[in-house]
RNA sequence: GCGGGUGUAGCUCAGUGGCUAGAGCAUCACGUUGCCAACGUGAAUGUCGAGGGUUCGAAUCCCUUCACCCGCUCCA
């Protein structure tokens, strides 16, 4: 299967197109047509009902620990600037980024190390990224440079410990990780991947806001807030689907990486004693989620972080990976992280921002020993009021992107089969084979032919179903090629008024993937394509 | 951000300095129709990605720019 396909049926279909397109477009933006615009509804409505809405907190679900609540949330696009300072996401976004000249490779700044040598009388700055191997690293590079064997490794005379290129002024001297000259690397470059606005008429500094780069931070803030209004007891799981925006660098394989994307986010707030067997529940819950939409299982992994990957407050996050078409064979690209985050946010919000390098993560302070970035020092800790207990919460926190999920299902849809013609020879058919229930349009209804009244009964079905159902009417051209164009459309059902019709009532109901016909009463149709879809 | 490639009708693509820019599929109309992309006749559809330049003449050559694809880089 191969995405030039797929991406040229999105487009000739309706299911996505380029963000302004008659101007040229616009990187990283995409826009959801008449028939994508239905499916990612329906993605989201899948999500929103399945994990919210049809939720039974009254029940122990099968891998939970309890029973629990859900409620939902629709936070603002901008929030106060001192959230994101708070979040860790004004420092970690504004990433400042070297180049190397030589390689052409790119390297964060504050992520590599490097280590003043001598040898042969001239003095170097050898660097390396940052990480377990870095000293090896080094003097692998200082021996290339000084022309040396291994057996000469004692003429390398290292001065000073390792440290941070950010404690460099000058990078003349500096030999880059996987450079073989000195000062190729570039000034460092500020990449700013939260999109900044103003607030007010003035667009001075203290006016400045970003729009949010993540729809969680919403939820942390409001956890309060609906924990009093609500009157529910942990744990308790709030939920949010809404538009995000990052300045990526490189926006690249279709929707994938957007610029402006829309997330299904979920934290769940927990006592910390439960909080591993809720993480193991929510990952295994969202990953069954995908499997019942349809994904298969082989083109759907999870992927455990491995204790090096992880945050440092994190116990343990896993993605939920799928296979798509642009991926090099064995590659997956993420449509879900679930972490559990311990009690980070919600501490962070009180506090203020944490350091994240820090072993028990300690408040992040400044060069005078103030906070580097004040906290709402409200208390957002939570007494039971069963137990007389007061703890912060932990939370695991199910992240899905809404565009990359439907993107996924865009694609484990996409078929390409042989199916007989009139004639019996087998041709090529194009069929988007979505689940039933995320299928953009239910069914299709046609007249056989448009002639003996048949259109006039079709008319009518069609009205009637629409009440209902995402419904389609088509009287154009051969019944084939109408079965066809639905195909393509990924509509499960097509209904046929034929000549019995007019004289028993009765309809054919055809199947996209199996193509069989079944011949149901016209008062039938509602009841059996509800019951189809599973609705 | 770097290197390579591409950009012509809704889609897939042909057209390498010269007449009014083409094909297949798709679309629409009329006729025909009797269950899986039928057929006949006809119609509509393009600032040749955008801007500038060279030239008597540019889709074609040059420059700039935008977008997409591949490889680096990045990816809370």
């Amino acid at each position: 299967m191969n995405m030039d396909s797929i991406v040229s049926l999105c487009k000739r279909r309706g299911f996505l197109f380029q963000s302004s397109e008659i101007y040229g477009g616009l990187q990283g933006f995409w826009d959801y047509g008449p028939l994508g615009v239905e499916l990612k509804r329906n993605v989201k409505e899948a999500w929103w009902s399945d994990m919210v809405n049809g939720h039974d907190d009254m029940n122990t679900l099968s891998g939970a620990p309890s029973p629990y609540a859900m409620e939902g949330l629709d936070c603002t696009i901008i929030m106060h600037p001192q959230v994101w300072k708070c979040s860790g996401h004004y420092d970690l976004f504004h990433d400042h980024m070297v180049d190397c000249r030589e390689t052409k490779k790119r390297y964060r700044y504050d992520q590599i190390n490097g280590r003043w040598v001598e040898a042969k009388g001239r003095k170097i700055f050898v660097t390396a990224p940052a990480g377990d191997e870095e000293q090896a690293h080094l003097t692998k590079q200082a021996l290339k440079f000084f022309n040396l064997r291994n057996k000469h490794i004692d003429d390398l005379k290292w001065e000073g410990s390792v440290v941070c290129l950010t404690d460099l002024e000058n990078f003349d001297e500096v030999l880059g990780p996987d450079a073989k000259s000195l000062g190729s690397l570039t000034e460092p470059r500020e990449f700013n991947l939260m999109f900044k606005t103003f607030v007010g008429a003035l667009s001075g500094e203290e006016g400045t806001a970003f729009l949010r780069p993540e729809t969680a931070q919403g939820i942390f803030v409001n956890f309060k807030n609906v924990l009093d209004s609500t009157r529910h007891r942990l744990p308790l799981g709030i939920a949010q689907v809404g538009k995000s925006f990052r300045n990526e660098i490189t926006p690249r394989n279709f929707t994938f990486r957007s610029r402006e994307f829309e997330q299904m986010e979920i934290e769940f707030f927990c006592h910390p004693d439960q909080s591993q067997d809720w993480y193991r529940y929510w990952r295994d819950r969202r990953l069954n989620w995908y499997h019942k939409l349809g994904i298969s299982g082989d083109n759907l992994i999870m992927r455990e972080h491995h204790q090096g990957e992880l945050a440092h407050y994190s116990i343990g996050t896993a993605d939920i990976e799928y296979a798509f078409p642009f991926m090099s064979e064995g590659e997956y690209g993420e449509l879900e992280g679930v972490s559990h985050r311990g009690d980070f946010d919600l501490r962070s919000h009180m506090e203020g921002k944490l350091d994240e390098k820090s072993a028990d993560l300690a408040l992040q302070l400044d060069a005078d020993g103030n906070p580097k970035w004040k906290g709402s020092g409200k208390d957002l800790s939570y007494r039971d009021d069963l137990t007389n207990e007061k703890y912060i919460p932990h939370v695991i926190e199910p992240s899905a992107g809404a565009d990359r999920a439907t993107l996924a299902f865009i694609c484990e849809a996409y078929t390409e089969d042989e199916q007989p013609d009139e004639k019996g020879k087998m041709k090529t058919r194009t069929v988007m084979k979505f689940h039933p229930r995320l299928a953009p349009i239910k069914a299709a209804i046609f007249p056989l032919v448009k002639k003996d009244g048949m259109p006039e009964v079709a008319k009518e079905v069609y009205l009637d179903l629409k009440k209902h159902f995402k419904v389609f009417y088509d009287e154009k051209g051969a019944v084939g090629r109408r079965y066809r164009r639905q195909d393509e459309a990924g509509t499960p059902y097509c209904i046929t008024v034929d000549g019995q019709t007019l004289e028993d009532q009765t309809v054919t109901i055809r199947d996209r993937d199996s193509l069989d016909q079944t011949r149901i009463k016209i008062d039938e149709c509602e009841s059996v394509i509800r019951d189809r879809i599973g609705q």
